[in-house]
Formats: structure tokens, sequence, C-alpha cells
DNA sequence: CTGAAAGCGCTAACAA
DNA sequence: TTGTTAGCGCTTTCAG
């Protein structure tokens, strides 16, 4: 029951703990001999080391956070599974924060790197202050950010101007010239690929000579529900639009579901595009444009192994690739 | 930088460490005067007390686990999110153990323990063997099945039996007589649900005096693709079912897959039920059978505490409920 | 109510 | 190559 420490396995083995510290860190300078007596004893005692007394000594925490907004979201919840992926073939465990509103957000940014509790930190999809950046960064605490912009940090990206404006392109190339744009809160701090996307679309749109109409634009909370909602507002507009660019699948498939309660057909009477590409958006054939969910989880998780073992100055950004993915969601106005 | 210890409150305060460790943790016994001072001090210092270091001199880490064979199936990240939404309500962390193979599985339901990582573990879909148990149980580690079952352990489970039989019930009370299962495999040791609701697929079969035909079940790994698969080569039969129950509602979507490349018809052609309800199932309208995934989660993580708190000799069990959700993906045989 | 001191189990520096 | 020992930062007796 209660557990072998190494002082027992250093008595069984006839050494000193000192000696069987050294087995357990793959030290060079132990001879093969003891080091076989060493193992024969921890073997029989079903030793493994405290994990508490080992970090407690060595500084370290053997693990790294991630922290994510909202559990619930899909994509959010696809890059944690490539975090997860790259976690699990390494040395360190992986804890979870969900901070679900702003006051546990900063509450918990300004604690975990007191606490200690983690060697590393992942924020994803979560653009922190500069406050709370600088907080960071004098505490030492390594982390990088997922989907998620600021220039004192490492971070994996994609190009969400480039991305907001190619799906708007693709509508005005199939011949929309009335386009919204549903999106989460263009003024949340945290969100900063909400604010880059509406800048792409604005671009499209001025390149191609149309006008931005500011009720073409809903902004709301993030969801499928809101999203919905927001869709029936653009639908009341005396000239509503012909398309629709959703900030995210998730509000891509609220405007299919408003556009369903009206009877009204897609692509023929109403063209919708998403982005992410998340699974839902396959299976419901919708047009979006895709961002490498998994291996931004990948790669941001990667960097941060990397900066941890070697620390490096410079900041590193990596920026994923996007790309249109056509499918049944969008056609030509009128049909 | 360098984070302030007790001490250095102490010092700062003019108190001896026991007093500061005494205002941490709420003791009674301190006068009011000294405690304002030491958290001046604490204030002063901005300093929070290190975690490793109270872990090791308390034994006890506040986190619990979460052991999950594979994060990327949705109705497991389902039960999480209900996990985590307890867990940020509480004193605890949360660590993620994604494990993907048998092997990995045995490693770390050995390890765990041992290495006195977390107070309490969550064991998500994962029945673990007698030998198993017997070992977490004598490593005195608290821990609760989600999904799964075991005699000695607690758990909150739904009962699979009745979920398979009411699936296959609801198909035959629409007529269908030609019946297939599309499952994981049935001889899976880790996964119980597979072969209760394959026991209830056979007693509803036989209470309705049709006789099962094993061809009629197909079974392979768990999957979209891998039911796409199976659900071709029922239909390759002879005398192919007219309706199909599937495992999980990720299979149902495989079945349907196929069922359009073979321009199949559905539900006229035939019919289709799933099993879970995940958010997918809404968006493609498939008749399934619920289970409260997410209450799962919130359940089985509030067993635990409440388990970790005060150990219950007794066994737990919890058993939620289910239901069957009719959509459109089943109709009567022949359209 | 409070201070001093003895661990918690391990690592790492220092001798030998 | 090895044993010994001094911490790591906190909690918890034990005196007072």
């Amino acid at each position: 029951m209660a557990s072998a420490t190494i002082r027992d396995v250093a008595q069984k083995a006839g050494v000193g703990v000192g000696t069987v510290s050294r087995v357990l860190n793959n030290s060079a300078s132990v001879s093969l001999n003891t080091r076989h007596k060493v193992l024969a004893a921890i073997d029989e005692l079903e030793f493994s080391p405290n994990l508490a007394a080992r970090r407690l000594s060595r500084g370290k925490t053997m693990v790294i956070g991630a922290l994510v907004p909202y559990f619930t979201n899909p994509s959010v919840v696809r890059r944690l599974q490539g975090v997860v992926s790259v976690v699990a073939n390494s040395q360190y465990d992986l804890i979870l924060f969900d901070v679900e509103s702003v006051e546990r957000r900063d509450v918990f940014l300004r604690n975990v790197p007191r606490r200690q509790l983690v060697d590393g930190l992942l924020l994803i999809s979560l653009m922190p202050t500069d406050t709370e950046v600088a907080y960071l960064q004098e505490s030492g605490l390594l982390a990088v950010l997922i989907d998620a912009h600021h220039p004192m940090m490492h971070r994996v990206v994609v190009d969400n101007v480039v991305g907001g404006y190619q799906a708007t392109k693709h509508l005005l190339d199939l011949g929309h010239r009335r386009i919204g744009y549903i999106s989460d809160f263009l003024d949340d701090p945290f969100n900063s690929p909400v604010r880059d996307r509406f800048t792409g679309y604005l671009q499209a749109l001025d390149e191609a000579g149309v006008t931005f109409r500011p009720e073409y634009h809903q902004q709301g909370e993030h969801g499928r529900f809101q999203a919905r909602a927001l869709t029936h507002q653009l639908l009341d507009l005396p000239e509503p639009p012909t398309a629709i660019f959703a900030y995210s699948d998730t509000q891509a498939i609220g405007v299919i579901e408003a556009a369903r309660e009206r009877g009204i057909t897609i692509p023929n009477d109403l063209s919708v595009i998403g982005f992410d590409n998340i699974e839902a958006a396959e299976y419901l054939h919708i047009t979006t444009i895709r961002q490498a969910l998994y291996e931004s989880g990948i790669s941001g998780c990667e960097l941060l192994l990397r900066v941890m073992a070697d620390p490096m100055p410079e900041r590193q950004v990596i920026t994923l690739p996007i790309e249109l993915v056509q499918r049944h969601t969008t056609a030509p106005p009128g049909g």
C-alpha cells in the first residue's frame, strides 16, 4: 500500500540513495553490476519515484498546460487533439484548463505562472493582453499561442485576412454582390481572427468595387443558435443578401438551419460559406475555408517542447496554410 | 522572477513560517492581526505557494486524471466536456491521458497509481480487466468508471442492453425483418457496451420471432470509414438488410455515406439508426438512441469527487437514462 | 495563538 | 564509480 521510497530501494540493494537516483535518471556513471542490483530492488519493491518529490527537487513539473476558451467549440477540440497526440509521445503530461469567462481567464493567467504548476503553456484561440504577456514574460513561463496573435509570443497561426478575403472572393466570383458576414463580436479583445477575416471580407468587396453595407454585417456571440438568429435578421432585410460568409462552420450550420426554417433553398436561393472545415462541414457538404486545425495543435505543441528544451529569444511564428474547399452550399445567385 | 517562498513572507511579516502556512490554509488559530500582516506580505511579494512542495508535504496532488481511449471519438469528447465543467468549479486540476492502444493502456494503468500523479482517476469508455482493477484497488487510487462496467468499481452507466433492444425494436415496429447490426469488435475485452447492445438486438429479434442471421452482423474497428466498408458488405449480400442498427452515430454516418455511394435512398430504401446522439446526429437528422453523454461526465466527476472526499466502501452505480430520438433516417421498409 | 524544527522523497553537489 | 548530505518549499507536530 504505502509505496516504497528511494531509501528502501537503496537499503535493499545495499547502495546509497544517490546511486539509486543515478540509475533512475540513467546516469552513465553507474557500474553495470550495481545498476542491476538496483534495478532488481526496484522491481521487487515495485518502486516508482514520487513525482511531487522529484518535481520539488528538480524545480520542473514535467507537465504542460493547455488553456482553452471554450472546450465545447469543435475547432478548439480539434486543435487540442493535435496537442494531445504529441504530448502522448513526450515525457510530459497535459493538464487542461477551460476558461469560459473573461474574469476566469484573467485570474488564470495571473496565477498559473506563480503556482508553478506547469513548465510550459499553450494558449489556444485566445489572445492575451499586453499586460498578461508582460506578466507571463517576467514569470519566465514559456508559452506558445495557437490561433492567436501577439508580437511578443511564439505562435502558430493562419492568415485570417487572406482567409476572409478568399471566402468573400469565392462568393464574388460566383457573381454575388450582396454578401453578408456573420461573426463573433468584432470588438472582442481576445479574438483577433474575427477582425482579420472581416478585414479580408472588406478587401475583397473593395477590390470588386462592391460597397460595404453595415447592415450586412451581423455580429453576436459565437454559436449555432446565435448565428441562426442573426441569419433571420439578415434575411428580414428589405434587400437581403444572396450569400453569407459565416465566421465559422458552426455558425454556417446556424445559417443553414435558419434558411431551412424559412424554406429557403441552399445554394439556389442562398449561398453559404463557412470557415475551419470541422468534421460537420464535411457531413453537411458546406463550402468552407479549411485551416489545419489538428496540425495547428501538433505544431504548437512541438514548438513549445522545442522552446522549452532550448529557449529561443526570437519569436517563432509558424504560419499554416488555408485553402478553399468547395462543396455544395455555394452557387451563383439565383440558382 | 524567482518566486518568493513562504520564508520570505514570514520574514517580511515578522512571523514564523508556520504562521504563514496557517493563514495559507485558513487555520482558525491565527489572530486577526497577524493574519492581516501576513496577507499584506503575501500581497506585496506576489507570493503564491509552490504546488510541488505543498503536494510533497501533504501527500496529495490535487489533480484528477481522465483516461480516455480515443480522444478523437466525439462521444468521448462530449463526456469529457462534462468532466471539465465540474473540474473547473472544483479545487482540482484535470490531467488528460489519451491511450490509443491496448499496450499503452496496460502500461498506463499499472503506472499511474505508483507515480502518485493524481488523487483520483476517471476511466472513460474503458473497461479495466480484473487484474487492473485489483491493482488499482490495492494501490488505493480512487477511480470511477464512466461508460464502462466492473462490479468492483464505482461507475456511471446506461443500460446498453435496453438501448440495443430499443433500437432494434424501433426498426421492428416499423416493419423491418431484415435488420443488420454494424459494430465494433464484439470480443474487445475493454468494450462492454458493444456486447450489451448486441444482446439487446438479439432479444428484440427473438421477441419478434425473427431469426438472427450471422451474416447480418458486421464488425470492425470503430470509425466512419470502417462502417462504410462494412455497410457495403451488408449491401452486397444476396438478400441485403432493409435496416441497419449502427453501434454509434459515427458508424451510422458511415452507413449513410455508403448508401449515398450506391444511390440508395435513406430512409426509403434503407433505414438507419445510430446510438449516442452526438451533435452530428442532429445535423444529419439521424434517428438514434440518445444517451446523456455530457451528463455522464458530470455525474462521473462529481461521484469521484464525492468518493475522494469520503471513501465509500459500497460500489456506487449511477444509471443514466436513454431514449429513442426519432428523426429522418428510419421509415417502414420499401419507403 | 505562535515559533521552531522535523520531515515529505527526491536530486545534485561534494567527497572519497 | 559511489556514498553522504544539503537542500527544494511546504505542512505539521511539539513546545511554549
